[in-house]
DNA sequence: CCGTCAAGTGTTAACGTTAACTTGTATAGG
DNA sequence: CCTATACAAGTTAACGTTAACACTTGACGG
């Protein structure tokens, strides 16, 4: 079924038809209805495919997922996709996904499926930092939104979370609950995201003119393990220590089987706060504080950018947003002798 | 760049140079040489719009997830994007990745996107049972593979996890280590997963000649808070329980919490089993038993099932995965004389 | 009463491929 | 020596759409 059967069908020529399905030049109402009717009869949708060769675009955004998602928490992508696909859908483009590795795996298609001209823009969810993205990046040539990672390169947008300032916020939350020894497990510095974590827990205390003590501070890779490894290090080493900031949950979840271990418990010898707001944080026991990333909402800019770019051919903007702080229960106050 | 621009930097008719790309017909060693040569420098890729034009096959396939991503764990679906995606890169496809509903919130794109010959074949996966997903799928004639869930409708296929067995495996592991009263927790019925479990549950204890008690059976709706409730009232009515299968994790940990606030213990006065093998039940205290389904084989084979249906022109093969159980430490052996 | 313009419709060519057919040449078999 | 055939190319048309231009009709102003 093609333009042209219509046409014949509804006695006028194909470009008639063409011009009823875009609403462009003149059509007198009468056979703009009869052209309809037959359209709705046959349920006819027109060619992608001719369209894309004719226009040269093909109304496709690309989805690149650059880290393995084994070395991530799972439920970081599904929003963030969600997110995209829907605010692209919306305004009428298609979303090819590809996954730059898998499994450890490298993936064959990504460079070659996105040199096609098979998309008119691309989104890219990465999670390491710098890594080869610059140098791949500059090969294809369409508008590129970077998501969850901040690199400036002349041309591409991104849209990234503020995790200094997430971090800023989880330990000026300890802070103002009493806390003066402050304990940090640090992510993989492979990770983008880890030396901005950072880069909050020690402006929060330098905000407050607390010292910065790097015995305080154990690099624990995000990883359950060695968190708690390091806390039961920590609380033995460093007893004054009162409170945890871990730069995401599953480590909070290494320092509260360490707390439980040592026969203490949360918040009352220790508090902590995770960062990432998983979807067990509400489940554990306590309740845990932790600092939500809105990622449906990332997903849904970095979606307009793109359209944005690719619409109106513009180089796509930058785009820096704020998570907040989840209050829970793992957090205690401290009494002002204690 | 096109096929007639390589051609006539190497001096040939656009037809040699298609028939070097795609390594038909007869070309002298030499041209072909000098035509790869220039493909080389211009890095040259063929229009994916014109060849699905002139083909009629776009090698793309749909991905629809058809269910709220908000009502489900959100690291079911990452593995199994992943695998499909995987494999149908190896085989030269793309992904097209839709969403039928975001945040309650109906998508537009999914029946215009899917019709308009977009794609070859069609993924989907979903989790409600039946629902309106047999009338939907009438609609699209493209080859159609559903994963996790097995309704029977001739050229459909699907692969899906035997629940049914997954759920007996636990059971019966329980019951081998010394448990009679096996308290169950129950998923939403809207959910196809959820009554499999139960079959299985059910299976399991009259293959061991134990009775069904209707009153250790509770709704939980696949829900932490109410699993929570419901096994704070089993432990108080039905003392005799001494394990509990939860039909997912997020019950299991909300039985874990109703233990610890009754001042009891994992797995010394209570064996818990869950479902799903969601990432954090490595890292709770005491680490959770539970069932785990294989995701990214899943996703895995249901594409190869599409590829194959797709290019044979046959319909789509139909597969039943096994899940297998995940031996943690919250089930207790019961002593022979307990 | 003729030119101009708007409304409504049609014709043709192009987008970048591939299928099908055609052409030319060297080689082998009779 | 002629012809059949394998090899190595080239030419043309088609896929389904849209852009650009062309044509017809009627109305209206000068």
């Amino acid at each position: 079924m093609t333009l042209k059967d219509i046409a014949r069908l509804a006695e006028v020529s194909h470009m008639t038809v063409s011009r009823v399905i875009n609403g462009t030049g003149y059509v007198s109402p009468e056979t703009r209805e009869r052209v309809l009717r037959v359209i709705e009869e046959n349920n006819f949708v027109p060619s992608a495919s001719a369209r894309a060769l004719i226009s040269g675009r093909t109304n496709v955004i690309g989805m690149l997922v650059m880290y393995d998602l084994s070395q991530f928490p799972h439920d970081f992508l599904p929003p963030i996709l969600e997110g995209m696909s829907f605010v692209l859908n919306q305004n009428g483009y298609g979303t090819a996904l590809f996954f730059d590795q898998v499994n450890g795996k490298k993936n064959v298609a990504p460079e070659s499926m996105l040199a096609k001209g098979q998309v008119d823009g691309l989104l890219i969810v990465s999670v390491e930092r710098d890594s080869a993205i610059r140098k791949r990046i500059q090969r294809l040539n369409v508008p590129i939104v970077l998501v969850n990672q901040r690199i400036d390169i002349p041309g591409v947008g991104y849209v990234v979370t503020d995790d200094c300032n997430g971090a800023y916020c989880a330990v000026e939350h300890l802070i103002q609950n009493g806390h003066r020894n402050i304990g940090f497990l640090q992510g993989t510095p492979r990770f983008s995201t880890s030396m901005e974590r950072q880069c909050g827990y020690e402006k929060a205390l330098s905000r407050y003119g607390l010292p910065l003590r790097p015995e305080y501070c154990r690099v624990a890779n995000f990883d359950n393990e060695t968190s708690y490894e390091q806390t039961k290090l920590l609380l033995a080493q460093r007893p004054e220590i009162t409170a945890i900031f871990a730069a995401n949950d599953a480590m909070a979840l290494g320092a509260y089987r360490a707390v439980n271990e040592l026969g203490l418990s949360i918040p009352r010898d220790l508090s902590v706060i995770g960062y990432d707001n998983q979807e067990y944080c509400q489940f554990i026991q306590p309740p845990l504080t932790t600092v939500r990333k809105h990622r449906r909402s990332m997903g849904e800019h970095a979606a307009r950018l793109i359209v944005d770019a690719v619409e109106n051919r513009a180089d796509p903007q930058k785009l820096v947003m704020q998570p907040d702080l989840v209050l829970r229960q793992s957090v205690r106050r401290l009494e002002e002798g204690a």
